[in-house]
DNA sequence: AAGGAATATACGTGTAAAGGAATATTTAAA
DNA sequence: TTTAAATATTCCTTTACACGTATATTCCTT
């Protein structure tokens, strides 16, 4: 089975809340869809449903034993999201605060086109 | 202005694949309305209305300049973001991977309860 | 083989939200 | 002070999707 793992999938999956909160629960450890169940407090049909959604976007896989399905995490959706969050990690050090500098000067700039 | 920068928010702020595409975008500096229009090739009242929605949940910030608003980038999310998926470093490592050998002998034995 | 867990699927309903088009608002420019 | 550019807002329609309930499926147990 082939996933097309692109932020767009991933922050789709994620974006509804249960589903986030699956994810957040199975980060220690695999799940059956019962246990998941049992700490959402959600009905079984919308865990199985929601599981499906994250299943189909690769977010994660399933081991199934006995009567049970394991659910867990996935590795490759997360460091595709860890790569592209570390594309702006230069947002919250030293370039972008210049660019707003320039910016504040730029407007002061407008307002008094005769100063400086 | 004070924003609950949660997971919640921001991952609803980017599901949508304009919103994502307009952060991509900022990602090289603030941009006008205009500009992401042009850029996106959408209507421009739906792209204020997105930029809106990314505002409310405190994605990005807004400096009026003359005529232009320019959009940019705030920090907070994304260092947010970068905690969360930090937490789940552990499972592209080896901690996961032993859970699962773990589950795979389980099933082993449940067949064969016989066999060691 | 029959009954019962555990899980998945199907169907109907309600709601949130995205897009289009028109219009309002703000600010600059003439 | 009127006009134009840039942006925001409103209203409407449509679609996607989450939920609930019921039912199907799978696999174990006896």
């Amino acid at each position: 089975m082939m996933y097309i793992i692109s932020m767009k999938t991933i922050l789709n999956a994620l974006a509804e809340p249960n589903r986030l909160h699956i994810v957040e629960l199975l980060r220690d450890g695999p799940l059956t869809v019962g246990e998941i169940t049992d700490k959402l407090g959600l009905n079984q049909p919308q865990v199985s449903k929601h599981l499906r959604v994250l299943s189909e976007n690769g977010l994660v896989e399933v081991q199934p034993i006995a009567n049970r399905r394991y659910y867990k995490l996935r590795s490759e959706p997360l460091q595709e999201m860890d790569r592209w969050i570390s594309s702006f990690r230069q947002i919250w050090e030293d370039r972008y605060d210049r660019l707003d500098d320039y910016l504040q000067k730029l407007q002061r700039k407008e307002k008094n086109p005769d100063r400086e």
